[in-house]
DNA sequence: TTTGACTCCGTACCATGGTACGGAGTTTAC
DNA sequence: GTAAACTCCGTACCATGGTACGGAGTCAAA
């Protein structure tokens, strides 16, 4: 019993599956593990990288710019403000989805408003046709 | 010369691919065209069809989604208020959507608090242990 | 010692929304 | 009439983030 991890206990401490870990070890988002025989053993550390990649996840950081996050990591010469400005790209995206997201919801209320009464036919129903129609709409 | 277009056509008016056609085709959001020959002869009406697959992608259907609104249309029985439940609800999608990207700016922001001289070298920098700590964060 | 649990590896598959390719047949323009 | 342009079809491939499978090897406990 030493201080590092079989697969299996790895993927439980840090709530992923099996087959996550092998998925983040071939994007190499996970270092290579010390081999005992064929099998894998972690370091603790790895519970922590996992659940890093996964808040990483809920932040809006796709895969591959987590690996960016984790590789400036490793280069020393890499600076505090590198990350910074990950983060700050991120959030200027973020506004832009934002924007966009409330362009779209805009536009659909105005497409509601095109059907009032919900009872007649569909044949009756403009809705369809304002979607069509709508192309000066913002966006 | 007729009134339909072939499938180059088609693609060129309604500003999308030859290969897209063939694939809406393949996902039934166009319906199966007329053959010449055996070269596919559409109407002019698939030019509003395609738009309308564009502009409902715009506003953050899926395909499958658009596919459901096309097929009510064919429906009869169909009611006006069915196609406003389904924009009800995407834009109940689309709120949801902005909130979490709401949580997620204030979290990056917070993040970003946490690195303030960004000359210093990443072994300083705090923002990777913020990321990996801040469990306790709202999203 | 044997059985069950775990792990290995490569590969295939899921959804999403297309794009690309290759070899054949067809149509149009000069 | 010939050559370019277009179309046919099936299939494979792209990114994204994994999940599933099968047959073999390994490990731990009873």
């Amino acid at each position: 019993m030493d201080h590092t991890l079989t697969i299996g206990k790895l993927a439980k401490a840090a709530g992923v599956g099996v087959e996550t870990i092998r998925f983040y070890e071939r994007k190499k988002l996970l270092r290579q593990p010390r081999k005992v025989g064929s099998f894998r053993h972690y370091p603790k550390e790895d519970i922590l990288r996992i659940q890093f990649i996964k808040r990483s996840q809920e932040l809006g950081f796709t895969l591959n710019e987590t690996k960016e996050l984790l590789d400036l990591k490793i280069k020393d010469q890499a600076k505090c403000g590198d990350v910074l400005e990950k983060t700050e790209t991120k959030i200027e995206e973020i506004n832009q989805k934002i924007e966009d997201l409330k362009k779209m919801k805009l536009s659909l209320r105005e497409l509601a408003k095109c059907c009032q009464d919900s009872k007649q036919p569909l044949s009756d129903c403009p809705i369809l046709e304002c979607f069509t129609g709508d192309r000066k709409s913002k966006i």
